[in-house]
DNA sequence: TGACGATATCGCATCTTGTCAATACCATTC
DNA sequence: GAATGGTATTGACAAGATGCGATATCGTCA
């Protein structure tokens, strides 16, 4: 398989998995997670999370940090604004009504 | 692997790949690409740029229509619309000014 | 110190993906 | 029809991804 040397294809290789993109999403709001948290949630063993979220770690989608016998996970938002502008990157038609009424980053308009 | 019947999932899966992305930035700018075109920037076999449009397609990335011997490829703008959207979900409250002006994204940093 | 709960790592089985050579398919041209 | 050039499919293989049980590690509390 392809080396994935391109950090943009890294970022998105992380989040293309179910059960990652559910963690990013409980993560979307913004507050700290613990990780014991997303185990009910995504319905895996609780080795297959530690497994994800070691993987969106080395991706640069999340930070951790550990209170107590708790590892709390946040996202890291230079990731999401890589994300966003990779998307930026990718619209064509930036004219397109569902592209206008999305609050979404515009290099320059 | 878990199924990936999240179609979210499935088109972050589509653009996670070095050779699909660099795929989908090449259709970026939404004119129409022909097949042969993108055999030079990617650096593969044209069977596996063949296989790459191919999963592009069931993602739901691009649309694909044969003119004389050629095909062409462009990409779907509610693809796009979608994966922006998904990026907005993700976005926590992240002030968009700031976005502009951050440092490179470095995943390991 | 020992017990306990939370998390990470290891080891393994299984499935999926990326790649290319060979080949088939399709449209055009001679 | 035969030849040609572009594209898709097939088959095979190596590498990677996913999942979980067992186990190790870490922090807390008694």
């Amino acid at each position: 398989m392809k080396r994935l040397t391109d950090p943009d294809a890294l970022l998105l290789q992380g989040a293309a998995d179910p059960t990652r993109l559910a963690i990013l999403r409980q993560l979307a709001g913004g507050e700290r997670v613990c990780a014991c948290d997303f185990t009910a949630c995504c319905d895996v063993a609780q080795p297959t999370v530690s497994h994800h979220l070691k993987v969106l770690r080395e991706a640069g989608w999340v930070r951790s940090e550990r209170q107590a016998s708790f590892v709390y996970y946040w996202l890291r938002p230079d990731a999401v604004a890589r994300f966003r502008s990779i998307a930026g990157e990718l619209a064509p038609v930036l004219g397109t009504p569902q592209a206008r009424s999305l609050p979404v980053f515009q290099p320059l308009a």
